[in-house]
DNA sequence: TCAGTTCATGGAAGGGCTTCCATGAACAAA
DNA sequence: TTTGTTCATGGAAGCCCTTCCATGAACTGA
């Protein structure tokens, strides 16, 4: 019986780790002195830090974060919320993003939403608990109420490919950036121009084509509503996707002579859709139908797609830092940055026949 | 001079933080009955947590995660490092681990590693001050010292698509899928199969190219050195990547008549670029040279390309349960797990005629 | 009625750090 | 010598929880 109890003593070994107490009593100083050895503080003797420092790692003492996040009341960490489904470009934001806040030793939480009905949720779960210093949140669009719980939030907010009123944020210029585009098709030649867009809830959806509008406008071209085509969600984020892509292009083959000679298409994914359609059907690219995207995903260099470069390094190095700064002393002001994407020309324009290898 | 003292007195405002204490002050209760109240636990009256919850929401009461983290001595949370860079099979296996370890209610740390040269640094990073529960590397090869040191490690370690003898691991079967990639070839026909392959310091590379001389030896085929190309590393990801892919095809090309009739290729993305070599010298796929990939990648699907499904979302569950479980009980035993990898069909094999849609 | 049991409750201890205040040694200036 | 000043140092208090132990009320059975 005594047995038994003396058995279940409740630290089960692996409860080992060595304190910073320990490393004290070790070298016969304060926790203080050591803590200030630790942390590179003023106010310790140059020989004593030398002295715990050995000790220290003699005896393989590691601070114990968990404990430092709460004395500082700092968790010198940051979440970010991100439509994982949705197409490649997120990671190399995420990329970026986790380099720039390594940088100034910081770590990163990662919540991916897979379906946008349970966002919601995952915000619940980001705001809770206080383990975060702020909080990034990629190409999603809040409703109002999450709007102002976000505003609220004990932590910063910064959104990064999205806007919202009452957020700061970082968007590509979409509208401009469409306009480029477009107007890119309009100086070789084109004139009568198509686009296949995704579901116009989406924002960045809505501004390209109001960019492609103002190009044709201003260029006294005609918007034949026949060739622009605006793929519905049901395929899935937004209609942007490759499968979406592919169908609407088969629609618009339908059209036959009435067939637009250029495309402004606003995601590359649909883009690469479009031309599997389009190779299909047996025409040419650029010859016959003459292609710009958007995005510039990793893969649009392989098939050569003309298309848009969104700056994402920069919109994540910004993105980082206005985040640190909000977190350090809560500017007044909002935040509310536009980068301009930069036109890439590869081969699906038709501006130039060699193929160009654009290297990353 | 005293205004100036007054003027910065530490607490500036922001840290009005709802405490357990302002929840159990208003609700005229202890602390330990409010902790139980959030808690689930037993032994509180209901009408008492009921009460009490009233009270925490007014409040707005959030417990404060870290502290609760000390407290219970545990994170919570698994950090996962990355090599981000390399391709884009890593996101879809991040996104399945991300959801599992999700439904635990654990949080995921990613760490990206951009250059092989500062993988250690990160590793250090990710082992020091003891923020996780527990570690998962993907797709990695680790030095004998860092097998060590994580094998020590106070917290489990898992390799996911990687593995070493001290630690736990869960990798594809790559010599079996390459055998069947390549007895797949050799069903359809061919004779004279031609291999594209990474540098053979990885790891996948070496097992890919056993299971593709496994298959030859099998069934009595030559095995010509001069229709195998070994990528090497300079052009990053161990030669796993496009432009090594397309370099390697054009090296083939070169062969003219020596040109085998069909080709494994150890990663999908070499198989784009190879495939876009192969386009420019104006011979066409499967006809003059079939193609079978490895990997599966996203984009596959969209150019045809017959291949060797990996399952993530398999691998992805199976790591996280392991390593939950080694963070309960460290169990004895190793644990060395291989899943094996699916043939999917497309157009580049010449095994169909039709294009084959294979949904996501 | 009384010993025994169950259970809601309060609150101290403990988790491992940082930080602030007090102390006293060493040194400088008068 | 005396009075300051500077600075390394020790350690209590504090960060905000969880958990365990002690308490006493309520109930049970004899």
């Amino acid at each position: 019986m005594p047995q038994g109890k003396i058995a279940l003593n409740k630290k089960q070994g692996p409860d080992l780790a060595v304190t910073i107490y320990d490393v004290a009593r070790a070298a016969g100083v304060g926790i203080g002195t050591v803590s200030r050895a630790m942390n590179n503080a003023n106010h310790i003797h140059p020989d004593t830090r030398k002295r715990i420092m050995e000790i220290a790692s003699q005896l393989n003492y590691q601070p114990n974060g968990v404990a430092q996040r709460l004395a500082r009341r700092k968790t010198f960490t940051i979440a970010s919320v991100v439509p994982f489904f949705f197409n490649y470009f997120y990671l190399d934001l995420l990329k970026y993003i986790q380099n720039e806040l390594g940088h100034c030793h910081y770590d990163l939480f990662v919540y991916s939403i897979d379906r946008f009905d349970n966002m919601n949720q995952v915000f619940d779960r980001v705001l809770a608990e206080r383990k975060t210093d702020g909080i990034l949140i990629l190409s999603l669009e809040l409703g109002a109420d999450y709007a102002e719980k976000f505003r609220h939030a004990k932590v910063p907010v910064v959104l990064v490919d999205a806007t919202h009123a009452q957020l700061d944020s970082i968007v590509i210029a979409n509208r401009k950036g469409a306009l480029v585009a477009t107007e890119h098709l309009i100086h070789l030649g084109h004139r009568r121009i198509g686009m296949i867009n995704g579901d116009l809830n989406s924002f960045p959806a809505r501004s390209r084509l109001q960019g492609f509008h103002e190009a044709m406008q201003h260029h006294g071209l005609e918007l034949d509503p026949i060739v622009m085509r605006m793929c519905d969600a049901q395929t899935g984020a937004h209609g942007f996707n490759e499968q979406a892509g592919y169908l609407a292009m088969q629609e618009l083959l339908a059209l036959k002579s009435a067939l637009p000679t250029a495309l402004f298409i606003a995601a590359d994914v649909q883009a690469v859709g479009a031309m599997r359609a389009i190779h299909e059907a047996r025409l040419r690219i650029p010859d016959d139908i003459a292609i710009v995207g958007f995005d510039d995903i990793d893969f649009s260099k392989y098939i050569g797609l003309t298309t848009m470069k969104q700056p994402l390094q920069e919109m994540a190095r910004l993105a980082v830092q206005r985040l640190l700064l909000c977190m350090e002393c809560r500017p007044d002001g909002d935040f509310h940055l536009e980068l301009n994407p930069k036109l890439v020309v590869r081969q699906t324009c038709g501006a130039k026949k060699q193929p160009v290898i654009v290297s990353v």
